[in-house]
DNA sequence: GGCTTGCATCGAAGGATGTCAATGCAACTC
DNA sequence: GAGTTGCATTGACATCCTTCGATGCAAGCC
């Protein structure tokens, strides 16, 4: 189950040119391909339930959660989040694995602290006081 | 130009209940409130223009981008960055001021480092050696 | 005033996304 | 074996998103 589909995202086990990436999102300009790749772990996130279901997950005590006790917290079809899971699986950011009967998630969270990484800027950055931006127009 | 719209999402200057928010999604269960609030925001940084918008605007040296030097870098029209940037903007990310003919464009580092906040696991978090779940089943 | 330039807004068109009921399949029980 | 349970996949449908050309509007220039 964790090795079947060969369509994964590999913003992380990434090579090379990629691996020299991450000095942030906010430090240098993303290049298209860098882009495109952050972008799909971005829109993974870009769903409440999605959103939810991570929590969910990530926040459990044994660091795993069966379907079966997600998918009653939702007023959704049982599909439905079978497949805002399988989304969140393809970007990387959870993980799982049949025992038995039931399926069991865990977070991946390498990728978690990618993405802080990547949206932190860099130590003494000024953080330009803003708060006004004064009347210069508008 | 940057208080005309009342639509803003208010996740930084949040109040109350949801300010004690934030022990990060990585710790606890996500509300619907919340995750509805923090979807948006990744919702905005799930498109490879927004991005790469975002990380041209972060990464520019005065902190500041004028229209006119983001549109020409993209192979795209005038109104489809104009529309980008004014999603990046509603989602708290950015925020901007017409000077003259021009418009310019700056990060909103408070909302990239509460993000990155919310993806960063408490300190001490053991990152279990799942390098080879095993094969439990599968 | 009239013209030009920079950017936002307005529809419209096509594709992507979220959701569901129906179905499939694996594993366990009898 | 047959039946049951847990979850994934399929196909359909409604909605949302990205993109565009056309247009509007503000500001500077003649």
């Amino acid at each position: 189950m964790s090795n079947q589909e060969p369509v994964e995202l590999v913003v992380l086990g990434q090579s090379d040119e990629t691996a020299a990436c991450c000095p942030g999102l906010l430090t240098a300009p993303l290049d298209e391909e860098q882009a495109v790749e952050l972008a799909k772990v971005f829109k993974a996130l870009g769903d409440p339930v999605r959103l939810r279901l991570l929590s969910m997950i990530a926040s459990r005590a044994g660091g795993e959660v069966c379907v079966c006790d997600l998918t009653p917290a939702f007023d959704l079809s049982q599909p439905t989040i079978s497949h805002h899971l399988k989304l969140l699986r393809q970007a990387g950011l959870i993980d799982c694995e049949r025992r038995g009967t039931w399926v069991y998630y865990w977070l991946v969270p390498e990728m978690t602290d990618r993405l802080a990484g990547i949206l932190t800027r860099p130590a003494g950055d000024p953080l330009p006081n803003r708060t006004a931006p004064a009347g210069t127009a508008s």
